[in-house]
DNA sequence: GTCTATAGGTTGATAGAC
DNA sequence: GTCTATCAACCTATAGAC
């Protein structure tokens, strides 16, 4: 598979054609390069066209960041909430979202390291925006997270501790993954669900069927303490903890 | 504590003190907008020195980057080798591995995140210089969990594996840190060597002493798949999997 | 919509006075 | 060792022909 069918599965509803070859152009030269070592000519170069070809369809290089941050995110916020929203215990849907974020991570490794990475490029509007769709996503893991300790299912240190680290670890998976290694994205799915299943199980294992409360999260969505919102696009890049 | 009493921790031992400055405002100026946003201009200015001061102390900004990077790796494989040395179980090393080294990431996220995410902007011999730094990293933490498999302390679907998670779940801090957050560095250490303890203990919990294999990597150690060595400094992100 | 040409500004790095 | 001044290259974005 070339690595434009791999980056351009995600976009192919862009029209017209020009604008999606750009797309999956900006796609692969921030992820191997970064966004500011990136330049608009190399991004025009990639899709075929000259470098003024650009600014026909987008009115920044910004923009074509933060189109690529935005798709990206709305999708990891889907695919989250899809699971969440699922069947089964606590800790099949959670398996399920770890097993999708994750495969989505690897499969889609260069769309992944601009959505994950160079978020702190971003104008001061576009961050904010993108933040909230971060946090929404946060939330479908830590209610997901909620409702298995509430179920007598999880057994966790901490629900915002926790499921911050399993974010952190599905995210990281774009970073490091390498096409060329060991495994395949369903393969580090797997792991993945496997060892994050580990970290929460309860010592007993699951608990098939108890009194338990209301499911929901119950007041345990602690309000994140988020960094003040920038006053320039490059002046933070966490908007975590 | 100022940003710069938090960064400059680790460079004490850096003369003349004009070099030092720069190395400061280096990570600092890296750490917020990337390598390749950050100008020269900024660098010294941060430093209080004029644009071509920092020519006289380094001779290209990627030697600056190159120090940084260099320092803080060395820093992170003496921290995880010591864990890996130390005295006790595997459990005992490998939560203080854990600990020490997401210790460290959070209290110097600034360096860290520097150290972590801006190696793609290494000229290409100082990149295969800290690749194999962080192979070496990566075996000091393979070496604990592979002796804890063997001990029958640890349960894991899979010795390299369980051993990536790790590491990435502690490099992660690095991006998603604040210390104006909940959480004290200390806090996030403790927390995710508990998390990482539930990952990989055995199911009946830590064997107290039973006949044991002589404790070793004992060939668990697989050769990694790592990517091409690059071609130009910036055709690459990821050194692992 | 795409091109060639270029404006207007910034960059990494150097020259030479002190 | 540090400064001021500057160069040559390169950047994003626009103008105007077709």
């Amino acid at each position: 598979m070339s690595a434009e069918a791999a980056t351009g599965e995600a976009w192919e509803d862009i029209t017209p054609d020009a604008a999606r070859r750009l797309v999956v152009a900006a796609v692969q030269a921030f992820a191997e390069r970064g966004y500011h070592a990136t330049t608009t000519r190399d991004i025009a170069g990639r899709a075929g066209m000259s470098p003024a070809a650009l600014y026909i369809h987008y009115k920044t290089k910004e923009e074509l960041l933060y189109q690529i941050s935005r798709v990206g995110h709305q999708r990891s916020l889907d695919m989250l909430r899809e699971a969440r929203d699922g069947g089964g215990s606590a800790a099949d849907r959670l398996a399920a979202a770890v097993r999708a974020f994750v495969r989505w991570h690897a499969e889609h490794h260069t769309t992944g390291r601009v959505v994950q990475y160079e978020l702190g490029a971003l104008a001061p509007d576009h961050y904010g925006e993108i933040v909230a769709l971060r946090r929404q996503s946060e939330d479908a893991i830590r209610a997901i997270v909620a409702e298995g300790v509430a179920a007598g299912e999880f057994d966790v240190p901490e629900v915002p501790g926790t499921t911050l680290a399993v974010l952190s670890l599905c995210i990281d998976v774009a970073r490091w993954f390498n096409p060329a290694g060991r495994r395949t994205p369903d393969e580090v799915g797997a792991l993945y669900a496997d060892l994050v299943l580990r970290m929460v199980r309860a010592e007993g294992g699951p608990v098939a069927d108890r009194d338990r409360p209301e499911a929901g999260d119950g007041g345990l969505q602690a309000v994140q303490d988020l960094p003040d919102p920038p006053e320039t696009a490059d002046r933070r890049r966490s908007d975590q903890q």
